[in-house]
Order: structure tokens, then sequence, then C-alpha cells
DNA sequence: TCAGTGAATGTTTACGTAAACATTCACTGA
DNA sequence: TCAGTGAATGTTTACGTAAACATTCACTGA
């Protein structure tokens, strides 16, 4: 900076007001400092930067080992919203989804670059954790139910199972079975709930419930059961996955989709609109999500808020071809 | 660290030490430092850390938006090595994949808090790129072929080709077919060349290349025009998902895999054990790609190094019930 | 004419750390 | 006994920046 300084023929804190675009620095001055950096190939220091200012622009994610698609998704959303604030993002990964791992990511954060820091991950393992955060150091959870405890933004998982299961009653089905997700996930869980709560004001029976664990094999497995059932004329299932292998038992059973069975699946991966029949599904907002995390944690530390709450995000039914109304007579 | 330092009755030079691991130290002051520590909730300031050591102890990764399965599962392996050798890893997106894009990453670099960069792209947007490296800045670049201006980490692509092809041939058909990814990829094009060269030196003809664009649904596309040929018993898909589409396609057409045609795919994406049937496949090792790219920048940076070149990681073919002999006859 | 004003620019200083050098002090061995 | 040695610890300083304060100087208006 001093070099540069000395090249344009200013002091260093003018080199400083150009650096940062302060006003106050006449159009020729400007000029000169900034065909001096030119010269001499100036770049900020960050680390000085950030020393003086008592700030690093940088968010840290922390997330379970890059695992799911939606994940994946919310991640890049972040790292391009935080871009355009002007935040850099730092990846925190905890390789095995334990207690001790997750407390030692936070516990490392004191000491990593950042000013914020965005969970993505269930939940289940911030319950317990006596974590310590640095004072100052502001947090915002993706996707999980720890509304009570964190600032949390999250699809509404509720709202799109509502969605599907209507879509299928304003078809005309009797009723909707559904293939639900591992009973450890908290998205599972709220889908399931928000099916059986939409069956419920409609004044109809629940069918038993069929689980798989998101992937495309255990919906197959679980699609060949739900073959055998001569009333099931309608399935929501939980993930795309999930619906694609039941998709293929159908078929396989010669159950027609969707004349004989309509089906709907959950988060609408680019797949899914080429699946045989292309499926109906509910379309996840991982971009909005992401980008309400990062301005979720830029306004806390802003303001300085401890507080928490819940943010949803709502999501789109998609029509496909695999929902049609029931097979006459039923 | 003053504060720290009166506390436990010592200088903050002995703080210093303490925190950095430093021989030199009684035991007994070490622990009364790392009481005081503890007690003042003392974490080290990486600002000025940075500021003083010369060095951020942090890896950039530019990334064209997390698009491939393959890029997410080398970058999560990059964060994961990088951790271990006690470097965080920073997300520099590129939102749109153009020259201008890329070099702007690169020009962002100086000021970033970075010490090495890894890239993960197709590298044709580096190729004109007149890319100023901020001095010092070391590069690795995964998955490309510009092994002659950059040190490159790659999949070998031609092996595993190779290997898909042989074991097919081994297997007894006359000849391979290959359903191709789109011709800008590079993967694509190594993966093609491979193959008919590995035809060619077993003395055989090249079936006219079929063409998909990764995506499972232009396999099922091209699957239909391979199900019309009847002397195609065997079909090395670039990746599985086009392999998918392939058999779906080749199911509907009444023609049996394994039996009527065997089908080799790429990658081993974790569904493609649940295909129906289980898919022959070639294993890619993104782990070792990602340790092997956070090792080559680091080592450079070590020895400052200018170098480049290419390190190749091998694949394994895993055999799966999709590729049998033959039918019997042909 | 000249005190007063305010925009443009300069000078001093501290952010928290660790390298380089300095000092202390217990112990060794002639 | 005491110079010599080396481990343990302390003091001084600079890393590059930007906030806080200081100065310069052209211009205004009574």
């Amino acid at each position: 900076m001093g070099d540069v300084a000395r090249l344009a023929g200013v002091s260093a804190q003018t080199v400083s007001r150009v650096s940062n675009g302060f006003p106050g620095v006449t159009e020729e001055t400007r000029r000169q400092v900034l065909a001096a950096m030119r010269e001499l190939d100036y770049r900020p220091n960050s680390a000085a930067r950030a020393l003086r200012r008592g700030e690093f622009r940088t968010l840290g994610v922390i997330t379970f080992s890059l695992s799911t698609l939606g994940n994946i998704r919310t991640l890049d959303a972040i790292a391009t919203s935080a871009a355009r604030e002007g935040y850099a993002v730092t990846l925190l990964p905890v390789a095995v989804p334990t207690q001790d791992e997750v407390h030692g990511a936070f516990s490392r954060l004191g000491e990593l670059a950042v000013d914020g820091v965005i969970v993505i991950m269930e939940v289940h393992l911030l319950d317990a954790a006596t974590v310590s955060l640095p004072p100052g150091m502001q947090v915002v959870v993706a996707d999980s139910d720890a509304g009570d405890r964190y600032t949390v933004v999250d699809t509404d998982q509720a709202g799109g199972a509502r969605d599907a299961v209507r879509h299928l009653l304003g078809l005309g089905h009797r009723t909707v079975w559904h293939l639900g997700g591992p009973e450890e996930s908290f998205a599972a869980q709220r889908r399931a709930n928000a099916w059986r709560a939409t069956l419920d004001e409609a004044g109809l029976l629940a069918p038993p419930l069929v689980r798989g664990d998101w992937s495309a094999e255990s919906g197959y497995r679980a699609g060949l059961r739900l073959a055998e059932q001569p009333d099931c004329t309608a399935v929501f299932a939980a993930n795309d996955q999930m619906a694609l292998g039941l998709l293929r038992a159908l078929d396989e059973r010669g159950r027609k989709v969707p004349d004989d069975v309509s089906v709907v699946g959950f988060d609408d991966i680019p797949e899914s609109a080429s699946f045989l029949p292309p499926l109906t599904t509910v379309h996840q907002d991982f971009a909005e999500v992401g980008r309400l995390c990062v301005e979720g944690v830029l306004s806390k530390m802003r303001q300085d808020v401890a507080g928490y709450g819940t943010t949803l995000v709502p999501t789109r039914l998609v029509r496909r071809r695999s929902t049609a109304p029931p097979p006459a007579g039923r």
C-alpha cells in the first residue's frame, strides 16, 4: 500500500480510501491511485483488513459431508448468495455425524476466520450438544425443526405434502397411500404427519404407512407390496427416488400409471421429468432456502439479534403425467 | 493473548508458544497457560495469525456451480483432506461458465484469504483466459486435460473405458457398441477414444457411435435405437444415468439384459447397484482425486514448484449382473 | 480584507500475533 | 569456585490496514 501511495504521490490513507470506495477523493487523485494499483499489481491484504476491521467477510457452512442432493443445492445457493453480498464461504465438513464431531466443528469455529455460521444438517445432533459459540457468532440452521432454539430456514414440508395429497383427492381418489422416508428423518416425519392430517381433515382414514429409506431400491421393494393392494389407486411418495422405484414395481406388476395408480413424488429432481411416465411431484426451492439462510445470518450479524424462529419456503406442485382420476368404478 | 499471559503469570510470547505447540515450555507453565486460556475462553485471532505468518491455511476451490455428482464428491473429499492437513476450504462459485466469470474468479483470488487454488471444472474455459495469478499462488486442476499448462489430477478415463470394453470382449462379444456423452465433454471424449482404440487393438471395427447428453432420458432415446440393431449384444455407456435409460429401453423392446444384451456403465453411482439388473460399471475414486488435489497444491506451495503434469487415479471395474456372454450362436 | 467553513488529503496509531533477539538462571566441569 | 552452557522465558518489533484525528487550502461572505 505504501508503494502504491508513493507511486501515486499520495498518502497511504488515500490509497485505502480509494481501495474501499470511500467518498471525499478527487476524481483525478482516484484515477492516479487506480493507475498506480494496476501498475504495481496491488491487491489488498485480506488478513490485515480482517484484523483492522474485526470481521472476515466470510460465512462458515457446517455440513455432514455433502450427502443429499438437497444439501448440495442449498450449499450452492448459499455460496452464490454470499458472493453477491461480498462474503466468502468456508466449508466445515463433519465427517461422522456424531455429537462429538458436531461439537468439535462448533468449537473450531472460534479460531476460524468466520463471522457467521449456517448449519445444513438434520438437527438431532444439535440437541444435546453443549455448544459454546464464540461471542457474537450468529447461527442459522437449514432444514430442521429446531425453531425453538435456533433461527431455522426450511422448506414447507407440511404444505408440500398437503398439496400432494389434496391434488390426488381432488382427482377423485378415495384415499391416498404414503410411501414414507426413514423414521429418523425430520423431513420424512413432517411429510408423513401432513399426509395423515390432510386425510383426517377430509374425513378419510389413512391406509397403513409404508416406509422406505429414500433410495430407489427401497421404493421398488415397497412398491411390490403396494401393487398387491387392489384398492390402492393413489400413492404419495416422500421423495422422487422412491417414486422411481415404485413406478418400476408397478410396471412390473402390470399396474398402469396413471390409469390404474396415480403417483406423486417430492423434490422435483431433474430426472423426474424423464421418468416413465413423467412424475407429478412437489418442487422444493433449494435456491431460496440457501438465499434466506444467508440473508438470515447477515441480518442477525448486523443487528446482533439473538432470536430464533422458523422461516418456511413454499413448495410448488408440478403436475406431470403420473397422476389422473382413479379407474372408473372405484 | 495479553490477558491470558497476565492470568497465567507469563509473557505473551509464552502463550503464543503454547498456543502453537512449540517446544521449550515447561510442563507446568504449559498447564497454567492452558488453564488460563480455558478460563478466559481464549481463541487465537486467525486474522492476526495470517497477517503475521503470511499465510491463511486456507485453500480456494473454484467450481462451476456444484453441478455434477463427481464434482460434488471431489469437493467433499477436498474439504475432508484439507481439514486433515489443517487447512480450511473456501468456495469460489462461478455462476455462469464464461471466460469472463472464470477470469473474474481468478482475479478476485488475490484479495481472498487463500494460499492455493483447486479448480474443479471442464477446462475449456481456462484455455484462452489470460489469468493473472497473484505471485506464489499455486493451482491444481481436477478432471481436465490441461496437463501441459497446469498440474492436473484426473480419473484414468481411458483406462476405465478400456477395462469396460475388454471385459465385454473377454465374455465373447464380437464387438462393443458405445453410448457416448456429449461432444463438448473432455471426459466423454476420452472415454470414446479409448473405446475405439481398444477395439482397434483387438482388430475389431467400431460400430457407429451413439451419443447422449449424460441424462437418463437421452440414454433411453439412444437405447430405443440400439434395440433395433439385431447384432448389438454389448453396450458400453459413458455414464450410469444413460445406462439406466438404456436398460429401460431394452426392457421395453423385449431385449433381456444380460441374456440378449450386456451393458456396462461408468461412475458407479450408488443407485447403480439397485438397477434392474444391477449394473456392471467402472468405479471412479472421487475421494482419491480430491485427496490428490489437496496433496498436490500443498506440496507445490511448500516447494514453490511451478511445474505441471497429470496424475491419473485408477478406476476399478465393478462386475454385477448386467453383463454375460453373448447369446449362443452369436 | 480576512475570519470562517468545509472538502481534500495527511499523520498517528492500534488491531493480535509470532519472529528475532535478549535475558535469566540452574547446572556442569575444570 | 566460577566461567561456560543451554533450556526456559521475556522484550521488542513488524506484518498491512483503516479509524481517529490533524492539517492544508480554496472559497465564501460580511
